[in-house]
DNA sequence: ACCGGGATGTTCT
DNA sequence: GAACATCCCGGTG
């Protein structure tokens, strides 16, 4: 059983385009839960017309304009939480999207926590299906993956990273042609298919 | 496998 | 009042 450690804040602190690649083959862990992750999209603050962040710091973006290492959580469509990692210089409100995981431990929990999902592969596949299989809900939002706080964070656990592909991003109305999604090609646990 | 539409409510204009 | 970093289900082929 390899070693696990711990991200760092200074693996967080490099620019989301550079950290959103590394984390490709990382694993997050929340209790007895642990995934590794198989597709993340970089958001880069003021400079991406994506982002959450491009029109300047709101009440909801806050975590974003913090330190790296901790975790923004927002709201989708009324119904979903999804999660990312703020990323870069504090105020520069990058991020990296965690889109998809492998489970690896816990499946069981997720499996309950997941109950609508028909298929295996719908366990951990999207944004909000990790969030929701791993328990991730807005009380996580700021919450620092360094220190672990309430259980969370993501380690290096050895193994070979997996080559990742690029492509562009899921789901945008805008920065729609920017290259900035990473995916391990023919993984079964990865959500939307490039085009 | 692929596609279309409804759910649902926060956030910001 | 519109937009939204999504998901699920039921249709069709």
């Amino acid at each position: 059983m390899a070693r696990r450690r711990r991200r760092p804040r200074s693996f967080y602190a490099r620019h989301p385009l550079e950290v959103a690649p590394d984390l490709i083959g990382s694993v997050l862990v929340h209790g007895g839960r642990s995934g590794r992750i198989v597709e993340v999209e970089a958001y880069c603050g003021a400079d991406d017309p994506g982002s959450h962040a491009f029109r300047g710091r709101t009440p909801r973006t806050t975590t974003m304009f913090g330190p790296a290492g901790h975790l923004y959580v927002y709201f989708s469509y009324g119904l979903h939480w999804c999660a990312n990692v703020v990323c870069g210089a504090e105020g520069e409100a990058g991020a990296v999207l965690l889109r998809a995981v492998a489970p690896v431990t816990g499946i069981e929990a997720m499996r309950a926590a997941r109950a609508r999902a028909r298929r295996e592969r719908d366990l951990t596949a999207g944004p909000a299906r990790l969030c929701q299989a791993f328990g991730v809900d807005g009380s996580f939002d700021g919450t620092d993956l360094v220190k672990a706080e309430r259980g969370l964070t993501i380690v290096d656990d050895g193994a070979v990273a997996p080559p990742a592909a690029a492509s562009t991003r899921v789901g945008l109305s805008s920065g729609e042609d920017l290259p900035w999604r990473w995916y391990v090609r023919g993984d079964p646990n990865v959500s939307g298919r490039p085009r």
